[in-house]
DNA sequence: ACAAAAGTGTTCGCTATACACCCATGC
DNA sequence: GCATGGGTGTATAGCGAACACTTTTGT
């Protein structure tokens, strides 16, 4: 019965498209351990909040919470030596914060990005490969890009924000194809001006839904009969706890 | 600095197809809280051991390890109300058992069908709900059926354990040709002898992996140029950190 | 007129489902 | 022979990628 303590902390990966590639925000250690490194947002979860309230609250620290538009659980880190000094179990988040919200960050605190991460702490750069692949996973199949655009975009720019979390080419022609018969993209009506060098003015959207929404759950073994795909996602199942 | 002691135990949903039903292994306390209710297995994680190595360690008090053929983090429950007492957090967990593994069972414990639980503990009902999504949905998009039916088995009755475990018909014809289509599937070239009611004898079948594969990934906004679907996951990511 | 960027039309391959039909066995 | 269950052949619908082509702007 003499266990020795656990702490447990909760830790952010935030992703972002920031000139043109994909960032999270780290903030630099003053004091050792890991004095210089570049770590996490997070901390201790205090005693009346449950590991989500508690990291939205710890973000609120860093960045305008009305700024990070998604959060959601990734896993758990609890090697007993991730950390020096009494053991501390983490939970990781992914948080999302769209190009268009641009938060003031304290002067330790900086986006960096998730391709060339400087020295890191802990095993926090392990956690932001974490966020990044679960990113991309969920990118192609629900609707996940509204939670990294600005409010309103064109296609191209859309493009470029799905090039820097996938880190590969996309079509627009095909993106705006995807998403449209997806029911995700509205027309705001609006075109943008076409740059100096010419060329046809783009049509402006914006997403449908600014919440986590399932768009191609299921490629096989559907409940037969149906004949468009469902909607819905599965009944009793939450979006953020099905497709691991 | 006097933040409250905080536990940290480790819960596992063990899922398995017997009699027909997708069914979640389950143990009765004998003791208050919650005397008479029934409890997932789990318990307190040990000085020097990560959540997957205790949760694995603690089945191994209740199955015979072999018979488990997968494990995975599902998510963290820390309402800090989940349980009486001293505050304590779960990392929940996937199990799965093979329906042709049929380990000896303390007598207090028993399998409880998931569509049907009796009166369950704490938060539990809602972590042996979570644990039928994840699997519901890696079903479709991985080889996870391997954890699921006996070493061997035939078309039709690979494809009751995918009736029991999704919750809708399937069809045997169509989840042949998925499963083969994606080599998923080889036949061990031995047939079952047909019921006394004749009917052409079944081939048999094994599942080439014992190991979870992604089958199915990113059914859109593939990188450019591959003809076949990429038989391996994305780079960087571990198959179970990808699609929640 | 020309270049540049946006957007549409069309083709192609592939997947998954549905359903008709053939095969092998027991009685 | 006939019922029963196993298995294959084939048609259909839809998706996503690729690419040619048209539209609309700036210079």
């Amino acid at each position: 019965m003499t266990s020795p303590p656990v702490l447990h902390e909760v830790l952010a990966a935030v992703l972002g498209i920031r000139d043109g590639r994909l960032r999270v925000l780290l903030w630099q250690r003053a004091l050792d351990p890991e004095a210089g490194r570049w770590a996490l947002p997070g901390g201790r979860l205090a005693a009346d909040e449950d590991v989500e309230t508690s990291v939205r609250r710890q973000l609120a620290e860093k960045v305008d919470v009305r700024g990070v538009a998604h959060v959601e659980q990734l896993s758990v880190f609890s090697d007993p030596g991730r950390t020096p000094g009494p053991r501390t179990i983490a939970t990781a988040f992914l948080g999302l914060v769209p190009s268009d919200a641009d938060p003031e960050l304290p002067p330790d605190t900086a986006w960096q990005a998730v391709d060339a991460l400087p020295e890191t702490a802990f095993d926090h750069a392990a956690i932001a490969g974490s966020a990044r692949g679960r990113l991309r996973a969920k990118l192609s199949y629900t609707n996940l890009g509204f939670a990294l655009a600005p409010s309103e975009f064109t296609i191209s720019a859309l493009r470029e924000h799905y090039v820097a979390a996938l880190g590969h080419p996309v079509s627009a022609t095909n993106l705006q194809r995807v998403l449209t018969r997806r029911g995700l993209l509205a027309p705001t009506g609006e075109v943008a001006p076409s740059g100096r060098s010419g060329g046809r003015p783009a049509a402006v959207f914006r997403f449908t839904d600014r919440a986590l929404r399932v768009t191609d759950a299921f490629a096989v073994l559907r409940p037969p009969g149906r004949s468009g795909p469902d909607p819905t996602v599965w009944p009793g199942t939450a979006p953020d706890a099905v497709l691991p």
